[in-house]
DNA sequence: TTCGTTGGGGAGTGGCACTATCCAAGCATG
DNA sequence: CATGCTTGGATAGTGCCACTCCCCAACGAA
């Protein structure tokens, strides 16, 4: 297929399409003549879980070629490549250091690692950037004076918790060489489904309490 | 207090602090002379809410006004408050219509919502931003051959259902005049929290599958 | 009086995700 | 074989966004 009908058939412009080979998130197609090129299905697949990641997941492009690269890594396991490509999705900026609200948050999140098994041997842990983002967030929301302590904290982590072993059932069920590309996607795109469904039951549960009808 | 006091209390710039004003983030301050301006306590407390909702909860500017607007806009009762403010943040991009993808998506949503009890006249329901942002993120994850039904969702909604409930008994601990600035505060900044939690545990749970030690 | 500081305002910056234009090399048609 | 449309690669430009810089006139302390 010419890369017209990769176009057509994927609803993304030639030009963004160009564009996303440029930048890497694309493999060139097998060339027939000089200025010709030839895709092939694993193209059009490729595609659309570039345009997912980035549109529905919201991730920027060049963290996309990252994720990518990821993926395709042989030279790590399967645990070791879903790894680095979570890690290399956005987060947030590391919070201020010198600062009671980062230091209690630190002290929450501490507290509520212990009582989660949660082991930083397997990724999760101090040294993962999404700890770092979860302190930035309870450091926000102490600093506003909203509680978020280790109770608050803990019906979140038990919800997840409970998602995750699904989610991993879920993942287990493809084949090897499908199973890596699976954890991430699943990863990103549940993100959007997981709060969107937050805010549609908060909305139904703020109605049930504040409206009066 | 002058600006360069609220930039140091808060931490954020003046030059920041004065394109917050000029955009309309933040109330100017009482004016002292021709040149001069005094702010107080809930400058810096509207402050710290505005870096915390563009910085942690990633809402754009544009929008973070429209949401404060909705927050004292006295016409309306708490639950509307709430909804505007909510329907104001960010969602991603309505599915294409002549999709398959997207007939799916749509046919599978609607089960779940016979399953739960969510009321469209409450706000939840196909009329709201988050439900096709969530149709959305199902016609993508679909489009790529990954399984996402009502079975696979009714654990998501279950979930997000029970934390709403603690959530809105959180907010409704609060006095009336602080319950709908603590009902967006906790939405946006708990969305990290609930992410960075779901990413955490997620690799805890690769880990014991996929990882050999 | 002098000199640093203050707040307002307009213009500039850097990053991002495209998008428009140009070009030479095909291919298709009469 | 001539003509004109299409193709893919490269370069430069666009629009948006969240700041950030700079200048200015008015203050205020020494």
């Amino acid at each position: 297929m010419k890369l017209a009908e990769l176009s057509e058939r994927s609803g993304v412009s030639t030009a963004t399409i160009k564009y996303y080979l440029r930048e890497g998130l694309l493999q060139p197609g097998r060339r027939i003549t000089a200025t010709q090129a030839e895709y092939g299905e694993e193209h059009l697949r490729r595609l659309r879980l570039v345009r997912a990641l980035i549109q529905v997941g919201r991730v920027p492009v060049s963290t996309t070629r990252e994720v990518l690269s990821a993926l395709g890594d042989d030279s790590l396991d399967q645990h070791s490549r879903i790894g680095v490509a979570v890690q290399a999705l956005p987060h947030a900026p590391l919070p201020a250091e010198d600062d009671p609200a980062t230091e209690h948050a630190r002290h929450e999140v501490a507290k509520l690692f212990e009582r989660l098994d949660w082991d930083d041997s397997r990724g999760s842990g101090p040294s993962s950037p999404s700890y770092g983002t979860l302190l930035t967030a309870v450091a926000a929301l102490t600093r506003l004076g909203y509680p978020c302590g280790v109770e608050e904290l803990l019906p979140y982590a038990r919800a997840v918790s409970q998602l995750s072993v699904t989610e991993l059932d879920l993942v287990a069920r493809f084949p090897d060489e499908e199973r890596v590309e699976a954890a991430v996607a699943l990863t990103v795109l549940y993100e959007p489904v997981l709060l969107s469904l937050r805010r549609l039951a908060e909305t139904d549960e703020s109605g049930r309490r504040f409206m009066n009808t």
